[in-house]
DNA sequence: ATTATAAGTGTTAAAATAACACATAATTTA
DNA sequence: TAAATTATGTGTTATTTTAACACTTATAAT
């Protein structure tokens, strides 16, 4: 008898790449990393690495992610897979693609000691390799789609942000402009913010209130789902 | 030098499982078939096989769909990869989903000889092998948003069917009764049908008009989405 | 002729959304 | 110290969308 029934089937290579969105205060932007190894050694690539026999696709992913960032308990969230024969050039690899949000400020990529990574804001980064770019279009699809059916942003903000930085992130997400007013009566319908006394005079000589996510609300209505009609 | 660079890195057996939901006059169904192999051989599993290194994920899916039931040219879609590590206790295998949508009385099962692939109602669907439960249960979260933000029914009903037929798709697929009067006036804003002369008069006596799908203002409704509120 | 059955059709109230503009607080400048 | 500047904060109204709701019609069966 064979030691496994399945030994005539063929196996392959099967990657991770990771899609990590950040934002601040000049928006949305995309976290890629400068490939250190060959083929297309020294261009730009989401992060990724491949699958060990004895991980899940989850453990890849943020093993991943830490070993070329540092970040770490990062939540992240599978996409689809690509399977295309010929993406990369070097050997039958199937990948799966992994997106993630994180605050840009919170990280210090300086740990990443050859700053190998780097974000770049959507318009300007670079082409990335093999079918990178394919995959980050199709998670920014995601994105606006989550982000018009569940609350956005306890990843993406600071502990404490005012209104218009929460704004301004729907904005960078959706690429459209949004009306403040109904903006705000939107947001406040879905009850999951907390205004506090604190303001931040950054931005304004007036100063703006501070506001935090209750996370216990933030998640039931992140299991619940709504309608957001921009 | 080495042949592939990669060639320190694991490789796994990659499978494709097919998640293929009919519609039929009692309902939404699923498409299981009795496994002929070892290990769970007798059991009921979803339609599944294993890709191969000249393959995509989509040819898998299709070569396997093909030769389980003789279904051919099926629109399927990719879910997403499951990678616990025992999933299958054979051999350490990761699973790619895909789910399908069939008009039930389309397809003749008969093709397929040994009558292994059975449909059935979800509710009386026995428990099928390995992860497949859970499998099917995000397909039907799948198959509910797609519903409320696509057109939906082209590849599940018959050519010509009636304003009902849709109807009793969409409160299946939903788990959900519709008000008759509201669900037409919604389906009639779409701009996506046509009224036929013909009648159906298999239930009434007094028989119901028949339906078409315009089939280019149908794909184009479902590029670009709609938010179909029930 | 009566009955039974599913089909077909419109109105109205309620809710959600979109459009819209001015007052305020605090700093900076004149 | 008064005036100007700047981003914040706030409500109302018209429009659109959605939800609730009941009777008539065509035909076959009795």
């Amino acid at each position: 008898m064979q030691l496994h029934r399945y030994s005539k089937e063929d196996k392959v290579l099967v990657a991770v790449d990771c899609i990590i969105f950040g934002f601040d205060k000049e928006g949305l932007k995309i976290l890629l990393i400068k490939r250190d190894f060959e083929p297309k050694k020294g261009e730009w690539s989401l992060m990724g690495g491949f699958l060990k026999r004895q991980e899940t696709l989850n453990d890849a992913a943020n093993r991943v992610l830490k070993k070329l960032t540092g970040l770490e308990e990062v939540y992240m969230e599978q996409l689809l897979s690509y399977s295309e024969i010929d993406r990369d050039p070097e050997e039958r690899t199937l990948s799966v693609a992994f997106f993630a949000l994180i605050n840009i400020a919170n990280y210090d990529l300086k740990l990443n000691k050859e700053n190998a990574a780097q974000w770049f804001s959507l318009a300007e980064a670079p082409t990335p390799i093999f079918d990178h770019q394919q995959m980050i279009n199709e998670a920014l699809v995601t994105l606006k789609r989550k982000a018009l059916s569940k609350p956005i942003g306890f990843e993406l903000l600071p502990n404490k942000f005012t209104m218009r930085q929460l704004q301004n992130l729907y904005e960078s997400i959706l690429s459209q402009k949004l009306d403040k007013r109904n903006f705000i009566s939107k947001i406040n319908a879905l009850k999951i913010l907390t205004r506090l006394e604190e303001k931040d005079k950054s931005t304004s000589k007036k100063g703006a209130y501070l506001y935090q996510f209750d996370e216990e609300k933030y998640h039931l209505k992140k299991e619940d789902g709504f309608s957001f009609r921009i």
